[in-house]
DNA sequence: ACAGCCCAGGCAAGCGCTTTCCTGAGGAGC
DNA sequence: GCTCCTCAGGAAAGCGCTTGCCTGGGCTGT
């Protein structure tokens, strides 16, 4: 067993249970990981040819010396240090994605998708939250570039901002000026590849079934105002109305946070403030799960009295009672193909997708009352 | 502006449309990323005063080179490339968490605290889904330990598999025995550092709760066999009924996918096999939430003709209808303390915390019926 | 039997950054 | 006016890895 006395220290005790009785000291100075020099050495090999073996590399390597090697590595559990090796070989293999919150079910869908595409593809993710704050959504941006990522997905709503939304298109810039890859789902003002829910279309499906179904007063839930998602629903759910000759006055929309409790108080507020309401839309389902809790502890029967309806179709929609009315968009899709596009090559032009939404009617939403 | 010709080629153009209207070739061979000593030569210093500047160093520099610095570093959109920073000052600040499904809501809340700690403390985390993967798993802990992340955290359940728990036993005691950190939540046989949420004594209480009501035909809707969380949530749930001398047979359990649909099968099942049944519980609120849309597809009211109980207290426990009586998990929290633990330096002997359960009760578990 | 080839394996450069140590210039002290 | 100290700034040595290029030993061919 040809050790040298330095790479002794580096070697682990064989033995798990040694571990399991003494443990590192509080701040560990770091008992160095075992290196490629290591391995090499105790191989006796030059790190070239451990290098060699280890990567597959098509140069040939006597079988010996691959086996000497092979062995040196599971002796000092060798994991090549990725750091060094994306030094070395500059050959970017993880994305990064920004999202509001993972958390939130919305992006858990998305990301899903999001995901699936990138291990298919033996990607790494970097996911990063950006809790609904521009200046993080900037922060991780500028990180992801730092971590040398080789494509960066921007999965939250773009926002109404002209100094966020120039910083971010100037940030997105510089990192595609370097052969970065990017693709963005939904609005963002970004030149590049995006793949975008069909927010406004969606919008009106609802407002069309909403005029078939004879509502005239109708509250609008909407998430914040700053969120392109919400001007892209509300004008589509808008048109629609209109369309029907159906009134939206401003005071029938409450603006509040784009969750459940948000929901629940918009919707406290409109039944307030706007008698005769006969149906509540809200912007996302979240908020329209909120509505739901609130109608049911004030007593108020759905849809015989006020329907609702929500967006997005996500899970919890058909585990409500009454199940949720909604416009179903293609969240897990949504990701995939963000994703696709994201470590597709980069086309000569811009490449947009468009996923269609789909009303789905559940018993949430039935005929106006009275 | 002393820039070298090679310099100026590494140059972004300032004007953001350029970037626009032409956008890098299908396979950019990557017009390399402004470089440390790019920003040095621009500036007229030495890549080590550069460097200096950059990272706030305590050495001081003259406010005319640091100008011109700073100055070259916003001219060249540089962001110093991370994997190189890791390599020469090895201080790891990026941690690794590996979960069966972030979009899996139980997994979403235990993220949304461990990255909110990881992220008051200005750490990056990577998130690696499993999908209940054991091979997975492991091959994501060799891969962030190639990362040379700060500490992993094990979110997922233990599986009972003697095998796979030694091999990840041996590939953490390699981790940590070069100074990595580790924490787990929930049972894994792992020696060191970990949260466990109460799952035996959270099963006891909702057992007792169901001998109270006066239930005796109770049918158990268990998630998958392998994950010692389905162990000692029916453990506990078994002890408590025992205690009560409510009889459990093994016909009276069924094991399907922790998921909805999983739900819905066992719970289909169970009412085909086993007649009189008074009440379900799901080992999770996403069974339960399945049972409870299988339940209502039969037109069986509950909690009249049968009870439902779940577990975990997910958001959606209050959302559907009846109301899901379920034992509350603070998930959020056992997130937030396995990252705590994870980031705070080692001590000398293992810290187990155990988050403690607590039954809510809502509308869906009611008194035995006739 | 000798020149010429082939090929496994090693050498060393270099990826981008940090940091120690050194240098040289300026200022203080006698 | 000269020596010594101080201190800002730079040179250079790595961090751990990959890879182009070179070397030298064993073959082949005549």
């Amino acid at each position: 067993m040809p050790t040298s006395g330095q790479g002794l220290s580096r070697h682990r005790c064989g033995n798990l249970s040694a571990t399991t009785a003494r443990r590192p000291g509080p701040t560990t100075p770091g008992v160095a990981l075992a290196t490629l020099a290591d391995v090499a050495r105790r191989a006796g090999v030059s790190p070239a040819t451990a290098s060699r073996v280890i990567n597959g590399s098509s140069k040939p390597v006597a079988d010996e010396l691959r086996e000497r090697v092979l062995r040196a590595v599971a002796d000092l559990r060798y994991v090549p240090n990725a750091h060094a090796q994306l030094l070395a070989r500059p050959q970017r293999s993880v994305v990064g994605v920004v999202v509001h919150d993972v958390s939130d079910p919305y992006f858990a869908e998305v990301t899903r998708g999001l995901q699936r595409v990138a291990t298919d593809r033996g990607r790494l993710v970097i996911i990063c939250n950006s809790y609904r704050n521009p200046e993080r959504e900037l922060e991780y941006v500028e990180m992801l570039r730092g971590q040398q990522v080789a494509a960066i997905v921007l999965a939250g709503s773009g926002y109404h901002d002209a100094d966020f939304t120039a910083l971010l298109a100037e940030k997105l810039a510089a990192y595609e000026a370097t052969g970065g890859r990017v693709a963005v789902i939904g609005r963002h003002e970004h030149p590049g590849d995006a793949v975008m829910p069909a927010n406004e279309p969606g919008g009106r499906l609802l407002g069309a079934e909403l005029c078939r179904l004879g509502h005239r007063r109708i509250g609008v839930i909407a998430g914040p105002r700053v969120l392109t998602t919400i001007t892209d629903r509300l004008g589509g759910l808008r048109a629609a109305l209109a369309d029907g000759g159906v009134p939206l006055p401003d005071e029938r929309i409450r603006y509040a946070d784009f969750d459940r409790d948000g929901g629940a108080r918009a919707a406290a507020e409109l039944l307030d403030a706007v008698p005769g309401l006969t149906a509540l839309v809200a912007l996302n389902d979240s908020m329209a799960v909120g509505a739901l809790t609130l109608l049911r502890s004030r007593g108020i029967r759905i849809p015989e009295e006020i329907s609702v309806a929500g967006f997005d179709d996500m899970p919890v929609a058909a585990d409500v009672t009454p199940a949720l009315t909604t416009v179903r968009l293609p969240l897990v899709e949504l990701g995939a193909r963000a994703m696709t596009l994201a470590l597709d090559p980069a086309t000569d032009r811009r490449r947009v997708e468009v996923l269609p939404a789909a009303l789905v009617r559940r018993a949430s939403l039935g005929p106006a009352a009275g």
